[in-house]
DNA sequence: TTATCATTGTGTAAAAAATACGCTAAATAA
DNA sequence: TTATTTAGCGTATTTTTTACACAATGATAA
């Protein structure tokens, strides 16, 4: 079989895109995780990611590495930042462009693509000693979503379509690592008027129930198109 | 002479690092911009970039594209987005991994590179019709600068070590595209602490002369590493 | 020499937002 | 029936933001 080369005249790096997919199970964030198959870092841990396509878009590229780990599609979806250092990669100089990801691991089901060994949710608490520079990146992205959860509403993401405050406290306090006050916090959420109350409430559980709620997506562009800024927590 | 080519399995982008260079000259905020003496988009003004080369980070990558533009080095510079999509370059796949730059106009000279025809600074509101995606490449860095002068002290950069605060609030107001309250200004930003008053004074204004400020850096660090929001705005 | 003009610098009252926290209600388990 | 647990509401206090008026300064014009 003739191997097929590419050729240019100047050096081209490789560019990969990595993914940090965070997702939320009811208790504590988590982050999506494969373990390798081959060289470099066989049996290590790493983030998800993909050599980019010539004809694929970055963004596209994150959706691609998705589709390979999990039926995955149609998910928030946001460019992380782009780590460039030359012996990042012990092959060749490789940049990769990260995308931060938040999806429901209750509605996947994730499954090892053909160079992993295994693929899990692991707690942003017990993370450790990835391959590459991952570590790095994975740091950078919590960073991000901490900054980003308290004035944009991208926590809802997380969570399931109908939700409890109680729940979406739950995610808040996993996200910022800190607890915040019941009763503030529902105070300011219900002021955004972002959320829409259910007649609904929770079942067999052995206290009061809580109400669901719901994102009121319509209701939120019409305040972004106002120029509202919020802040949500 | 022979022509050296690089070869690699699979089909690698090239990968250029695009430099927003914000400065400021008291009045207003420009940009600079770079008139193209070559095809694509010869006589067009684009945003001054370059190839990475092998073994250089993006970041000194954009260090280097500064020292070609102007003598320009130790300024604030940092990452603002990766710009991918296939076609928007029309001689090959490229691959943009956009900085952000703050300096002071005053302070440099700016020349002409090799591949030129002129160099300027020109406003920000009057920019149009660049060459590339570089016109959208500087809406985000503009959305970038608006969003981040409120919380962290960049605004310094563009400033002349020591400066008048109606000077800064000047910085201010054309960077945000607003008008502040003037004593509201001074009260929030002298309440951070972060300011030094020098006992000089202006010279020679056909009105009340307005006392110098410097930046105080160290109390600024004491501040972070106390883990402490700033809100400058 | 004095008045004028432009702009700096300070204070305060009112409104809005953030924070702290006590009490009642509801649902299951014992 | 009672105990336990968590949901939900209200209110008082503190802090932050906003709006706004007037005195001070220094070059320049009269």
């Amino acid at each position: 079989m003739k191997k097929q080369t590419f050729e240019y005249q100047y050096p081209h790096p490789a560019v990969t895109v990595d993914c940090i997919i965070f997702g939320f199970d009811g208790q504590n964030l988590k982050v999506m995780l494969i373990q390798r198959k081959s060289e470099p870092f066989a049996k290590k841990w790493a983030l998800p990611g993909a050599f980019v396509n010539e004809d694929e878009s970055l963004e596209n590229c994150a959706e691609r590495v998705l589709m390979k780990e999990s039926n995955i599609s149609g998910v928030y979806l946001e460019q992380l930042f782009t780590f460039g250092t030359p012996s990042r990669d012990p092959r060749e100089r490789v940049i990769s462009v990260a995308y931060m990801g938040l999806v429901k691991t209750a509605d996947f089901e994730l499954i090892a693509g053909n160079d992993e060994l295994q693929i899990e949710w692991r707690d942003i608490n017990e993370v450790q000693d990835l391959a590459f520079d991952h570590q790095q990146i994975l740091e950078t992205a919590i960073q991000r979503i901490r900054g980003k959860i308290r004035y944009q509403p991208i926590g809802f993401e997380l969570m399931n379509s109908k939700f409890t405050l109680p729940q979406l406290q739950q995610l808040y306090e996993a996200i910022l690592g800190q607890t915040l006050d019941r009763r503030n916090f529902r105070k300011k959420l219900l002021s955004m008027q972002i959320l829409k109350q259910l007649s609904e409430k929770q079942q067999n559980v052995a206290h009061k129930a809580a109400f669901y709620y719901e994102f009121d997506r319509e209701r939120y562009e019409v305040l972004m198109k106002k120029g509202i800024y919020l802040e949500l927590v």
